[in-house]
DNA sequence: ATGGACATTATTGTCAACAATCTTGGTGAC
DNA sequence: GTCACCAAGATTGTTGACAATAATGTCCAT
């Protein structure tokens, strides 16, 4: 049951979750252009829905607007997403530091029993699952961190870089690397070490960085340097 | 010479900066309700520019909105002042530390003026001209690090800040204390050191953050503890 | 052919009216 | 007196129509 309207129109929240599921879908290519009416016609909205949609969607770094040209999803370029995750970095160090201070007895037991299971799924090779599991331990360090302000500026920036994220997820190998050093958090984590989990943290993302830097070149030089 | 049209009705990107105006300049007070319809005769614009610019302000912070109820200017406690600063530490870190790296001669010597104005401000006693050039400094580091991502979330983070940050600046003393601090932040960077840098950085911002706490007890104690 | 002025079209920006929702004050039953 | 309920008012949410703007195509002079 969504919250439609009787007449099958929809409001304006539902009308932002659907072109954001949509572009993080990849139903709508980066840099495509978004016009209002065609939206309109789409999900059966006016045209003010649409729009507060699209404005949203812009602040959250989804969408693309220039005044009176039009709005277009926002290729992120991997150059970009380095940028965003050298933030993420910084701020989930931030989190990771503050959460050691509050961990409790009870979360402890329980990141233990995430990494277990993230040790299960990748030698299970359930890259889903483990890819899955990496979500809720970085979600659950930001809860334990009581940062409301590190949890927004994370959410929005996670929020842009969805797709590299989930095509670096992807990549073979790639659990074999961050396995390690997700379980090195986890342990500077429960060892109550602020220091100690910011280093983690830091050197995992740190690793994500690099991987995003292979990935770029990965793509170019097969067609031979031309792309780029 | 304003963008305005000629009936005297004003765009919708005029209106949010009016209305961001008035609140950072405390016009609108913390908590205060603005009602659409009053804004709309305020201004001379329509509902639908005042709802857009009341959107882009609760992204901005500025504002809080809930549906349904109204939107109300953002009050934002001590406690929440903090956080904001506890996130610009690491985000304004991760600058410095970019910057240092790319820091070119010309931009040494720009960072080494304005040291050597801030150390003149403070000895005139000229705290409104340390405050600005305070501004001035960070400003410059977050440009030379070149990280438009950190820049997109400190601009964010500063803006839900300014009332803290400028009571913070005109306390007594301050100027004091943070002069060092900033001296020690342009040594490291025209050093080209990213750690040292970073690190100088954080030690600021833990300084302020210092600062921020002793200022609520401040406040609380006069009324002997019954406030909170 | 080419380049510039002009009309055309596609698209976004703005507005005022209408609908939905929440708050508030009153009324009556208990 | 207190609680539930309902009506009236205030305020936000939504809509479709209209205005303004930028992109595109056309025509004509050169």
């Amino acid at each position: 049951m969504t919250s439609n309207t009787a007449d099958g129109t929809v409001r304006s929240a539902e009308v932002t979750d659907r072109i954001r599921t949509a572009i993080v879908a990849g139903e709508f290519a980066p840099g495509q252009r978004l016009v209002e009416a065609d939206l309109c016609e789409l999900f059966h909205a006016s045209r003010g829905v649409v729009r507060a949609a699209l404005m949203d969607l812009t602040h959250e770094g989804l969408v693309e607007r220039i005044a009176n040209r039009g709005a277009r999803v926002r290729s992120v370029s991997v150059e970009e997403a380095i940028a965003i995750t050298e933030v993420r970095m910084a701020v989930e160090g931030l989190c990771a530091a503050k959460a050691a201070e509050r961990i409790t007895d009870e979360e402890i037991t329980e990141l233990r029993d995430i990494g277990r299971r993230m040790q299960d799924a990748m030698r299970a090779g359930e890259v889903l699952v483990y890819s899955e599991l990496n979500g809720t331990l970085h979600d659950r360090i930001r809860e334990i961190s009581a940062q409301p302000v590190a949890a927004d500026v994370l959410s929005n920036l996670s929020a842009r870089n969805v797709r590299h994220q989930f095509r670096l997820a992807l990549r073979p190998g790639r659990p074999q690397i961050s396995l390690p050093e997700h379980l090195a958090i986890i342990d500077e984590l429960c060892a109550r070490s602020p220091e100690g989990a910011e280093r983690a943290v830091r050197r995992h993302v740190a690793s994500v960085i690099e991987a995003l830097r292979e990935f770029d070149t990965a793509q170019a030089s097969p067609a031979s340097g031309l792309v780029r």
